[in-house]
DNA sequence: TATTGTTATACTCTATAACTATA
DNA sequence: TATAGTTATAGAGTATAACAATA
């Protein structure tokens, strides 16, 4: 007896229960996309997390550590790794603080930059050939607005993204 | 030197140029969403992925444990610790495949049921009152019609949820 | 006394491979 | 030869606690 013998594909019946959630389906497409994304940025060798490094460095260069952990969301503990793998691959380097002599201020560097440009492109690749390509200009408009709201009445403003960091699925 | 002499939260500037991207937002409610539905069930002592399954076997008693791996995408090895948990306390059992001895059906208990029921009222206060709270009832339908046609073109179909799996965060 | 960066440790999730009993 | 369930193992990822240097 195979597989299809035993599963003919119609016990579908109230399953779409939690399908038109909205709860639900931002659940699964976060990490769909999660792991999409992760796929799309292998080639460059970085994990989303990097990219997330990178962006909020390009926006606000010379934070400490901790205030980038913070802005990401992980632990300062984390942080360390992460810095370090971006120092050994040229892209990002740590500083003195000019005043406090405990802390580090990392600096993107000019292969980090590029390496950014390189990842830019390809998320927007991403978004809008694979993931949005069935919406309209409008309809895509309209997605992001019900999405900024509904992300700043949950408290995640500003440009924090929890959601990039983690392995995929 | 305290941290507020260091961050006068005014680094900004172009951070939010991720904010409003789709791809990105999804993926931050997704991860959030993930882990305040863990924080609400907590009390139940389920976690999401216990969620889905209950809710599956509702709408298709007696799929096998293969098939119920396939339907949430998870593995079948993490499948038998699952269904270990909610025999242990009574919420499902495990009989022997009427044709196939090889394979487990799996079936909800009276016990699973009530728990469901729980859970559900759970997710729906969690949607309605907290989630979405901000959007109107327009509003809603409009982010779940679009919701379903991105999460259609992207191949996630059917009830399936890869997304409320895992740890969350 | 608190904070920054760091390291060590344990705990959870996940991914792979192998085993058994069946088909 | 392939499949269902199971188990063991190793690998990520994360969380906690502790430490030295500095505030």
């Amino acid at each position: 007896m195979t597989k299809a013998d035993r599963s003919p594909a119609d016990h579908d019946g109230g399953r779409a229960r939690l399908a038109s959630h909205p709860a639900f389906q931002l659940a699964q497409l976060g990490s769909h996309i999660k792991g999409r994304f992760t796929a799309h940025l292998a080639p460059l060798n970085i994990a989303p997390r990097h990219f997330d490094m990178l962006a909020l460095l390009t926006d606000a260069d010379g934070l400490t550590q901790q205030q980038i952990a913070e802005e990401l969301n992980i632990h300062r503990n984390v942080m360390v790794g992460l810095v370090d793998e971006l120092e050994a691959r040229g892209l990002a380097e740590r500083r003195r603080h000019p005043t406090d002599r405990r802390a580090y201020t990392v600096h993107l560097l000019p292969a980090g930059r590029e390496l950014l440009r390189k990842a830019d492109r390809i998320f927007d690749g991403f978004e809008n050939d694979e993931l949005l390509a069935t919406l309209t200009t409008a309809e895509r408009q309209t997605l992001a607005e019900l999405l900024r709201r509904v992300a700043a009445a949950a408290g995640l403003h500003r440009g924090v993204h929890p959601a990039f960091h983690g392995s995929p699925e």
